[in-house]
DNA sequence: GCCGATCATCGATACGTATCGACCACGCCG
DNA sequence: CGGCGTGGTCGATACGTATCGATGATCGGC
């Protein structure tokens, strides 16, 4: 194994002098600098991370603490894992995965055995067992969804009021007067899911802005249910039917529940969903959808994270960012 | 911070008596054991990981290099890495994610900078950029996946041959003696992924086996090209047709095309695909499918890797270890 | 031509754990 | 009863890097 003290031989200096070279911590002849880095090139030196570790009390790594599988919401969240780890490496970090099944023994065995540097919670939701857990950790977290009560918590998450909006604007433009609102499964609304309300508020808000008439219908993840909350919409909202369909989940089965019924979005019925751009253009009618940015979500996220960690002192300063969501126009929507 | 000084101190007994009751390396008085673990229980002690890593020359750290983000494969591979994860904690380590777009460094850097003990490449080729970079490290690595030339590398993958002979059998005992295979897709043809010709194989073998018919189709991912081949194979088969359409980007348009064609499988055509059993209970009619068993592959590469890394020494035995997949039947297939 | 200041480098030490050799107190066997 | 092995513990040291204080060299100002 070679060691800063080979590199140190090799260039004909002392230890400490490779470490400030590679550090950068104190000015360093040019010359020194050269030998220096020759040296490392001709033995492929790599600092020991456990050394490295000790002395400066820093791991460079970032414990990701990821979600269960529920659904098969999974494609976007590998979505953000990937531009996770992609981000925290322009940052010089490592990513250190700690799943959820471990539960708060797991956040405090990292933190505690010192294996990384701050964290970053996937999928954070109304009522959070993670929550109170990193609450009064001694190591900044920066948290990916918004619990309910944020105080004293770094929070980042897409903007899902504004998600709201779009949607009744857009539809609304399009000269819909009445819009059916299908909402999430049960078992995703019982839990409080802090982002479902958000989204409900911001339809709720732009109907009114708008002087739009408002249906909410269940939604589901059966074909059985999403039809029959499709049948409802289509009988209740005019000549034109619109909805708004957010769970990325039920992409298929309401386009599926609508043809069945004779009707094609952005014919005769008009749709916007939620969903990764790769899905929406797969569909039979390739769907308008609200893209929530989830790479812009993730990527922010790891540089807050680094920001807290490169600073000083971490005053825990609470923040709550959004991110705006675009729409993006495909072939789903009809005007009337 | 607490050290272990910090135990010993509380406990009344040596620093090196702490490490011998955590490690177990030495024998240990009942009564003294007992003083130990309430002490740490007490201060809440977390040994230090790269104190300890500096000194043991382990980090309990297992590196994952996942792939790029190509297609929408990823449902699965959220399966993977979650397997992973959760194995390898039940050994006692950890999972450091490594992108594949650092590229061959990647691989160097966290072995060279010693960050884990051994290494997982997810998701192998045929010809794989990683193959040459591991092959001389002097670490333990195990494959996901079969490369060209597996000589002197430790390789897990399921049996993609087998599978397609179940495919055969299956279809073979309900009756059909003619059947279409729809292939993947030409960019997953041209790059040599092994899988593709093993599974092709297992299914020409067991097709000459059972006396039955062959027609090959070009794959796809898009609407028309699959619904062009579905056409081919339907007029091509027989009364009854049989299609096996084993790339699990392709389950529902496969099921799409045949509707259209008035043909619901089931029924009046028969389907054997192979995707996650969420994915096949979801299509219109629940689809009959290969589990390739993507979790037993995942455990099991963790399972090895441990092994090697348990072992005094890692003498690089070639291993390569296929894992037996499923038939998962559903209702998707009809007898003649 | 001497003195303080600045720059570049060196030597020494700390970080927290694992592990080796040494040591003591037993008990067992001859 | 003496010596030998063994179970249980301690003290000391090594692991490789970061960082502090100290040292020597160089330079400008008076």
């Amino acid at each position: 194994m070679v060691t800063s003290r080979d590199v140190a031989r090799v260039a004909g200096v002392a230890q400490s002098t490779v470490s400030y070279v590679l550090s950068g911590k104190r000015p360093t002849s040019e010359e020194t600098r050269k030998k220096v880095e020759a040296a490392i090139g001709q033995l492929t030196y790599h600092p020991n991370a456990g050394a490295r570790a000790l002395a400066s009390r820093r791991t460079r790594v970032i414990g990701l603490v990821i979600p269960f599988i529920r659904d098969l919401h999974m494609n976007s969240i590998m979505e953000f894992i990937s531009v996770i780890a992609t981000t925290a490496r322009s940052h010089d970090y490592d990513i250190l995965l700690v799943t959820e099944d471990e539960g708060a023994d797991g956040i405090r065995r990292v933190v505690g055995q010192q294996i990384c540097d701050g964290l970053i919670l996937m999928q954070v939701e109304g009522e959070d067992a993670r929550v109170p857990v990193v609450r009064d950790l001694k190591v900044p977290v920066v948290l990916i969804g918004i619990p309910q009560d944020p105080a004293g918590l770094v929070c980042i998450d897409a903007d899902f009021e504004m998600a709201g909006r779009l949607c009744v604007h857009e539809l609304s433009a399009a000269g819909h007067t009445r819009i059916a609102v299908l909402g999430w499964p049960a078992e995703v609304v019982k839990r409080p899911i802090n982002y479902v309300n958000r989204f409900l508020a911001g339809v709720t808000r732009a109907a009114r802005d708008c002087r739009v008439g408002l249906l909410e219908l269940p939604g589901g993840t059966d074909r059985a249910s999403v039809a029959r909350s499709v049948r409802q919409g289509v009988d209740q909202t005019g000549p034109v039917p619109a909805f708004i369909a957010p769970d990325s989940g039920a992409q298929e089965l309401v386009q599926q529940a609508l043809f069945s019924q004779g009707l094609t979005p952005g014919v005769d019925v008009s749709v916007i969903g939620s969903t990764l751009a790769v899905v929406a253009e797969r569909q039979l009618v390739p769907l308008t959808t609200i893209d929530l940015k989830p790479a812009a979500v993730s990527a922010r996220a790891v540089e807050i994270l680094c920001g807290l960690l490169e600073a000083a002192e971490y005053d825990v300063n609470e923040v709550l960012e959004l991110i705006p969501p675009a729409i993006e126009r495909r072939a789903s929507v009809v005007g009337t």
